[in-house]
DNA sequence: TGCTTATTTCATTTTTTTTTGAAACCATTG
DNA sequence: CAATGGTTTCAAAAAAAAATGAAATAAGCA
């Protein structure tokens, strides 16, 4: 009944594994935090990093010790940026779970869903700002023109830079 | 003694400078979201962005409507990653703040500040995982030194090409 | 030095985000 | 087509983050 004596499959020792995967885990929450991704995401992502295996949901939630809803969540957050992807096991009614390891489909998603359609927005704002000041005839209008010349700028760059930088990671 | 029509200074109509500093606000409050920080740093770098004039600390925080106390940690945390600087009014008892206009300045000391201390202690954390992983000699061993691998170009490549893109912006 | 004004700090409150757990939903299979 | 196992959804609870306001501190000035 001991559920952690009987399931050893490879020669490896279980504890060493254990250390990669909470060395992962660790890892992963804070690099996802700093994407603003919930702690549980990371956990998640960090567990299936270093899972030679692909795991079904219920097993992710009892291994990281969260909820069932909770990882459904994250699961679904991770699916939603590509990185995880699902492998099917026959005989098995479950999905399984894989991370995706290479970090420049996580990334460029990632910009491409959460940065860049801020950018966009940005855009039209410049636009609005260029004509509220167009109207003005300004002492300061040299103070102002160049404020948004620059984050004109600024915007540019940045959706150009950004997707680039994401092929290189 | 209305505090909004007096104070006209210039040819440029109030309404339309209150539009620009509105969408500044808007725009900078998103994009210090997007970098973890608080709506309230946003408003304050957002209103001084669009300031030709130096603002005391009272000032903004009757602008912005939102108490002293969040000024002053906000103006703690825009000094600290170098995107205000003061400028001193003769005669004024008050610290007068202005933005820092220049973008590059402001993400690279954010990238130095906030992001390269992360991968520096990841650089810690694969030593430990290629140490647990040395001793073991594993049928998935490639596995697991596969992973460790495109960590340690993740960090590495990351540690290169941030600062690189800071100065681009 | 004492008075006044400006600023910081920090315990408390408020707001926002995340997690939980149970109900609803779905899909397979006996 | 019921029963079972798997997954999602979502209201409520818990936790985390941010803002407030008042007390403490600092700093200029008479």
């Amino acid at each position: 009944m001991a559920p952690d004596a009987s399931s050893v499959t490879s020669t490896s020792s279980a504890s060493a594994k254990r250390d990669l995967e909470i060395e992962s885990i660790d890892f992963f929450v804070r690099m996802m935090s700093l994407l603003g991704l919930p702690r549980s995401v990371g956990e998640i992502y960090g567990l299936l990093y270093f899972s030679p295996k692909a795991l079904p949901m219920d097993q992710i939630a009892a291994r990281l010790d969260i909820s069932i809803g909770s990882t459904s969540q994250g699961l679904k957050t991770l699916r939603s940026i590509k990185a995880i992807r699902s492998a099917y096991i026959p005989g098995d009614r479950r999905d399984h779970y894989l991370a995706e390891s290479e970090f420049r489909r996580l990334f460029s998603t990632f910009i491409k869903d959460e940065i860049l359609p801020h950018l966009e927005s940005a855009k039209d704002r410049i636009s609005r700002m260029e004509k509220v000041l167009g109207s003005e005839p300004t002492e300061e209008k040299d103070f102002y023109k160049i404020r948004i010349e620059k984050l004109k700028r600024l915007t540019q760059a940045s959706g150009r830079l950004l997707p680039a930088l994401a092929k290189l990671l």
